[in-house]
RNA sequence: GCCGACGUAGCUCAAUUGGCAGAGCAGCUGACUUGUAAUCAGCAGGCUAUCGGUUCAAGUCCGAUCGUCGGCUCCA
């Protein structure tokens, strides 16, 4: 009797086949082209190899690298042949994990020696002539206990580790190519040939589980398309992110600098102050629409005081310390003590609640030297803080009016961001309930207000829950900004009160929040989101006057005072030189628009203007360009 | 902090097996008086990150320190 094998494709058609049948079977009866562009199989939901028979009666959908769930199948066979080829390379190897990632993929490797960068050519040579051979992978179901002694006489130690960590119910399941074989859940690509345009990008250590405690494993990256052409394009979208990365840039337009010296430790250049204002003045206008309370706090406070906030005991290892009169005082790491300080310094009815007291404060963090990063990850930076002392039942409405004055402000960079909410971590202080209810207080507000976040659980910070916002990067790199973090502890541990209805004291709930986040951060962030084409408002020159000849200069040195008086940031280039060199230099420096000024222009009181996208526009009344500048600038147009 | 790579003029980069540290740009001086992305000529610019070692001789080889860069979250 011929087993019956019914096939239910995507659109429904039904398809019947007699004796054992694989997904890629099915592709072939639909197009050659399908055939050798599917990679996965979505079967009754599940996903399989597409060189793996078919059940009896299958729902079939056929993946193609454009699906996402097949694009990481793809990339992890890659790191497949990638492990294989550097076992056969360097024998003794033994295997960690190589999962896929955004991009591409890795492999863990623990080995002899450090891999080189030679070593890397070596491999991906060897990777090309295993997707030569055209491999099958080969899917092998085991016993937990063979599985462990077949990795047992492999000497693959992690791969017992990683099995004897399997839930008991998990199917174990290895994958054979050729002579290598690795533990693995699957599915993969079926033959090693469908493998086509990789790269082998970085070597790394990595700590086998990400933990210090254990070895240091050597991680080599990896990025993996179906076509050259889409390989191509993304090492040219790298390169073209390395002309964005704001390291670059800040040294190009001369925004900031990081001495040896001073490690983590920014140094603000005058076109970067520009900048920095423009930022604050944006900040206190949004803020005082909310009624915010500016206050400023000691930079250094009595020991005494971090050992009430809980700072000694939680974050004792970032914080700088010095002896001052034989006492210790603390470099602040964080603002709200100093805010705490000035709650005390008032008794407060029910009625003067919420009250919202603003710090743009200057902390210093000593961060682990390996993960310093241009402004993005620094040891000094200065938050854009808040503390919002409030009753209890106001903790919605004041977090809302927080969430509500981040997309506000995010809008006018046009930046787009990603919401998360973080819960209790392993080291915290309070009790259970208070975090339970602080969480649940968060997340009712997210609710109301239909915002999408992914939850974060045990991230929270040791005092409270939080909502992160994060910005990505050019490199697609991750990074928080705004927080906005519930806090019942400090009211406690300083004893905060207020007055109620009732004539008795209460507590005070309180939210510390910060928008930009590190004011240096976020202008990391907008120097490669802007690629350091500021928006005019923002620009640190928004005009560059090119007088043609020296007869010229009176007439630009005019229109610059009168740009000035406006309110713009204006500057001559009187050099003596051609007006080409002088285009060429102020397009390096992006500066948002350029007036030229010659003999034509002054006999008719105009200037020709060109600007940083759109080159050259002609001639141009000075006053009608005035208004329209000055407009522009009053509404921070992007 | 850990693993690896790197550190030469303000910037970008050269310097053969260890054999006199060099160029472009920027800067300064002068000439040219300039019309939409680089005018020409001249001058100056360095304790090769720091400290120690090997050597007749070290930018180059060895060791230490400091700093920078890429990783150290992605679970078979």
């Amino acid at each position: 009797m011929s087993q019956v094998t019914e096939v239910i494709l995507k659109d429904g058609s039904v398809r019947e086949f007699s004796g054992k049948v694989t997904a890629l079977d099915v592709a072939r009866e639909i197009s050659g082209r399908l055939a050798k562009e599917v990679i996965t199989a979505r079967v009754n939901g599940k996903l399989y190899d597409i060189n793996r028979p078919l059940p009896a009666k299958a729902e079939l959908e056929l993946l193609t690298f454009d699906d996402p769930e097949a694009r990481d199948i793809y990339r992890h066979s890659t790191a497949h042949v990638m492990a294989q080829a550097v076992k056969e390379l360097f024998p003794g190897t033994k295997l960690a994990i190589g999962p896929a990632i955004q991009d591409g993929f890795y492999y863990d490797f623990d080995m002899e020696r450090p891999l080189s960068s030679e070593d890397l050519e070596k491999i991906e040579q060897r990777m090309q002539e295993l997707v030569g051979q055209d491999i099958e992978f080969e899917r092998m179901v085991m016993s937990r206990q063979e599985a462990v002694e077949m990795f047992r006489k492999l000497g693959e130690d992690y791969k017992i580790e990683l099995i004897e960590q399997l839930p008991e119910e998990e199917e174990i399941s290895c994958y054979r190519k050729g002579d290598f074989i690795d533990l693995c859940s699957g599915p993969h690509v079926g033959r090693s040939s469908r493998i086509r345009a990789f790269k082998l990008t970085s070597v790394a250590g990595a700590y086998w589980r990400g933990s210090e405690e254990n070895a240091m494993l050597q991680r080599v990256y990896g990025t993996v398309f179906a076509k050259k052409s889409q390989l191509e394009e993304h090492l040219e979208m790298l390169e073209e992110a390395k002309k964005r990365d704001h390291r670059r840039l800040g040294k190009d337009l001369d925004l900031f600098s990081i001495s040896e010296d001073a490690p983590g430790m920014p140094t603000l250049h005058p076109n970067g102050v520009v900048i920095w204002n423009e930022l604050l003045k944006l900040w206190r206008e949004e803020h005082d629409k909310d009624c915010y309370r500016e206050i400023r706090t000691p930079l250094i406070l009595d020991k005494r005081l971090w050992e009430q906030s809980g700072h000694w005991e939680n974050f004792r290892e970032n914080m700088y310390t010095t002896e001052v009169d034989e006492k210790t005082f603390c470099l602040k790491p964080m603002n709200c003590p100093g805010a705490m300080l000035y709650y005390q310094t008032n008794h407060y009815s029910y009625r003067d609640l919420p009250l919202r007291t603003a710090e743009l404060g200057l902390v210093h963090r000593h961060e682990l030297s390996g993960v310093l990063h241009g402004l993005l990850r620094v040891r000094a930076f200065t938050q854009d803080d808040a503390h919002i002392f409030m009753l209890p039942e106001q903790i919605g409405q004041e977090v809302g009016k927080v969430i509500d004055l981040v997309d506000r402000m995010y809008k006018v960079f046009g930046l787009e961001y990603r919401v998360e909410l973080s819960t209790q971590p392993e080291k915290s202080m309070g009790t259970k309930e208070q975090w339970d209810n602080a969480i649940a207080a968060l997340e009712k507000v997210l609710e109301e207000k239909q915002i999408p976040y992914k939850l974060n659980p045990g991230d929270g910070a040791f005092y409270g829950p939080k909502i992160d916002f994060h910005i990505l990067d050019c490199l697609k790199r991750s990074w928080q900004c705004s927080t906005i973090q519930l806090d019942f502890q400090l009211p406690e541990r300083f004893d905060l009160t207020y007055i109620g209805e009732d004539g008795q004291k209460h507590r005070p709930v309180t939210v510390h929040r910060v928008v930009y986040g590190a004011v240096e951060r976020f202008m990391g962030i907008l120097i490669e989101h802007f690629a350091g084409a500021f928006p005019t408002w923002l620009a640190p020159v928004q005009v560059k006057l090119l007088p043609i000849a020296d007869r010229h200069h009176d007439y630009c040195h005019k229109l610059q005072h009168k740009l000035t008086e406006a309110g713009v940031r204006a500057v001559v280039d009187d050099r003596n030189e051609k007006v080409g060199y002088k285009i060429r230099q102020a397009q390096t420096e992006k500066v948002p628009y350029m007036l030229v000024a010659g003999d034509k222009e002054v006999e008719d009181g105009t200037v020709s203007l060109r600007t940083r996208g759109e080159g050259d526009k002609g001639s141009t009344d000075f006053a009608g360009f005035l208004e329209m500048i000055a407009l522009e600038i009053s509404q921070r147009s992007l």
